[in-house]
DNA sequence: CCGCTCATGTAACTGGTTACATGATTTA
DNA sequence: TAAATCATGTAACCAGTTACATGAGCGG
């Protein structure tokens, strides 16, 4: 009963959301997210359900595998409970709530650029973020339009955090230009 | 001329922004930032600022050590290049855009719950939230006092997006309840 | 039949974590 | 002088990355 990793956690989600899938399946899944936290690699993703399985949380129908070669994996009652006891406070991993932004950390050091430079770091990061907006309304509508609402409003949350850093940004260009 | 990882880079910057430092004061910078993206284990920072060292992005003053047993390391001009480099657009990692949030990883399986069990996830994350706000707010403080602007702006990115994940919540609370 | 996607995996490498060990210096 | 902090490190372990290898099945 050792303590879960987040991918493991969340590839059992994945498992039990599909319902009867492959490795290969949520592989897809979790690189097809937007998030780039979720790199979704086969030796990142196989490993992690072979040890769920091995730990009893998933279990794989007709083990060797169907006609051909495919092992279908589906979620344990052993795993349903796990990921219950994951979203059910308290949370042991609300240290993370302090979430990490690569923005913010260059930040800290912006110290090193000139005030043009400066301004030029503030315009690209703008811009990236302005591109995802496009990119978390698709995917929030893609969720939506397969019933998935739970998933729809999690993305939803992206959006929210993306308006924010956009103010954040308004609020940097502000202060430099004082600054100056 | 690898790249540098994320955890280097901001190695690097913390040697530059503090002047010539001991490996354990990066450390401990590190430690006691309330993200927790940065653990600041010696494991990590030593053999870090080791490869940092070796490959010339900072130099240590008087290698072996100075009369007791502390090595200070510096900035080396290499160093502040590569810093610059990593801050002028354009940007490597600007696929970290879409950041992590275990918040919004949690939500694509709330369907798990029952309607009783994910309003108390709500509060739970509500809760740990909001205790977040006086830490950053503290954090700020502590920089600003110590005339580091730039780590001031860059924690009050993270009071942007606080605020933003909390009326996200908000919005999840009433679509929850709209959903029973 | 060619090429794409589905599907499963492994091997070498890298880097971070935990946990330990050691000793000097500072502070109560 | 005892405890805390400064300071340096290492070793075992673990998990993820990149990159490769293999082959079935399907659509054009």
């Amino acid at each position: 009963m050792s303590k879960l990793s987040d991918l493991e956690l969340v590839a059992l989600g994945v498992v039990w959301k599909r319902g009867p899938c492959t490795s290969y399946a949520v592989m897809k899944e979790l690189a097809g997210s937007p998030s780039s936290h979720w790199s979704g690699s086969a030796g990142a993703i196989y490993p992690a359900v072979k040890r769920l399985t091995r730990q009893g949380y998933l279990s794989c129908a007709a083990d060797p595998v169907d006609r051909r070669g495919r092992r279908l994996y589906r979620i344990a009652p052993k795993g349903t409970a796990a990921l219950k006891r994951w979203l059910v406070p308290p949370h042991p991993q609300a240290a993370a709530l302090f979430t990490y932004d690569p923005i913010r950390t260059q930040t800290y050091f912006l110290g090193v650029l000139s005030s043009k430079q400066r301004a030029k770091f503030l315009d690209a990061c703008e811009a990236a973020l302005r591109e995802q907006v496009p990119v978390v309304a698709d995917e929030c509508e893609r969720y939506r339009r397969a019933g998935d609402e739970f998933s729809a409003l999690a993305v939803g949350g992206a959006r929210y955090v993306i308006r924010a850093r956009l103010e954040w940004i308004a609020d940097l260009r502000a202060q430099f230009a004082r600054m100056e």
